[in-house]
DNA sequence: ATTACTACTAAACGAGTAC
DNA sequence: TGTACTCGTTTAGTAGTAA
């Protein structure tokens, strides 16, 4: 049974549920079931074979047509795909927002931030993480990806206390958790960005990046902004 | 493009919607597609191109890969597929129950009951239609039909309410909204099923069901309770 | 890097039909 | 009436590759 075509099962399972089959076993024939699919009645039965064979649903053949419940095999494929698009539905954001850049060297002030010990704490604290200390910079390149950056702003992120010590003022910083090279969990931080300018993002991870992932100044790296769990 | 098969793009959507698509333009590789849907690129690539065909998406090819934005009809898709199952998943009931049953002739003691006006009164304004004066008597033949029939006494019900007159008490009366044979919107009606026993039921019809529907006694009769609208 | 064409393979389907 | 088999057809998917 090839799993990559399970959606054609999983919306004649869908057709069933309508049918009832998902609540109680319901009397359905392969023709009548058919004709709700818009498919042959041949088609219908192989598919109802093959949902048996999955076992999500349990089949009864009568004289009078075939008795069906759905299992809660199959009641758990329904919610699954019940709850991805609740997700989608009712979320205020999408979940993923993907952003690409180059790197490139800084002025080494990211390490000075994220290296005190007041920004530590949370960041353990708050990403579950202690950040290697010093940031990835990015440029980014693209129209879309400064515009996509951009409307990170208006997301849900999490909040990094500033403080203040006995020199200066060391303000609040947005977090958001992102996975870089669809490798490494870390997190993209947006305060220090504004001393560069809207097409530069600054990434930390616990591990130090450039090694981790072998990278140069100029080569492409991919940030998956991470919005919701 | 065959209308018939459209749930594959359905399901394609989805993933893109995922990929934030449906609120944002979102870069989206017909590579990176591939893997997540576990297809190839030159698959993926021709979805996309179909999606766009449909109208589900619009889509603006860059070097670096498709700009991909769900467009409202896509949406829309999304939305129907999502409050189908939203109305399954929370809904306490099944969406419609299907009973079979014979045509039998009775004792005509229904026509004496639909015809009371204390009761007719509520049929119309609670059913929305006035009932022939008669009830059409069917036996339940198979466990299934029983079974099921049985099972009806814990949904939702439409409540006619009883009455007293100088001579004698007329029971509550719990109504079923059913389709008959596919065609004629009526009801099952429940309480004067004790007259029988648990295999029978009656149902009613703003017309008179053996003439309309050219039925006799032994021939095999259809009833499907809409449980919910 | 990309997208997406052409040519081919694999899978899904439906007609006919047995039971 | 039902289900479900075989088998030829249609459709979806992939590999190779051009742009």
């Amino acid at each position: 049974m090839t799993e990559r075509h399970a959606w054609r099962h999983l919306f004649t399972l869908l057709k069933l549920a309508e049918m009832g089959a998902h609540r109680r076993t319901a009397k359905i024939s392969t023709e009548y079931l058919a004709r709700k699919l818009g498919m042959s009645q041949q088609t219908a039965s192989r598919h109802l074979i093959e949902l048996d064979n999955k076992g999500w649903i349990k089949r009864t053949i009568t004289p009078e047509g075939c008795l069906i419940k759905i299992t809660d095999s199959g009641i758990k494929k329904l919610k699954k795909l019940y709850s991805n698009l609740h997700f989608l539905m009712e979320a205020a954001y999408p979940p993923s927002v993907t952003l690409e850049g180059i790197v490139f060297t800084g002025l080494g002030e990211g390490a000075y931030y994220i290296s005190k010990e007041r920004y530590r704490k949370q960041f353990i604290e708050k990403l579950g993480f202690d950040p290697y200390p010093g940031t990835l910079n990015l440029k980014l390149t693209t129209d879309y990806d400064v515009k996509t950056c951009s409307e990170l702003e208006a997301y849900p992120a999490i909040e990094i206390e500033g403080f203040t010590n006995e020199n200066r003022t060391f303000g609040p910083v947005k977090c958001y958790p992102a996975i870089i090279e669809n490798k490494v969990k870390g997190a993209l931080i947006s305060a220090l960005r504004s001393h560069y300018d809207a097409s530069v993002i600054e990434v930390i991870a616990p591990v130090f990046l450039r090694k981790h992932l072998k990278l140069k100044d100029g080569h492409k790296v991919k940030v998956e902004i991470l919005t919701l769990p």
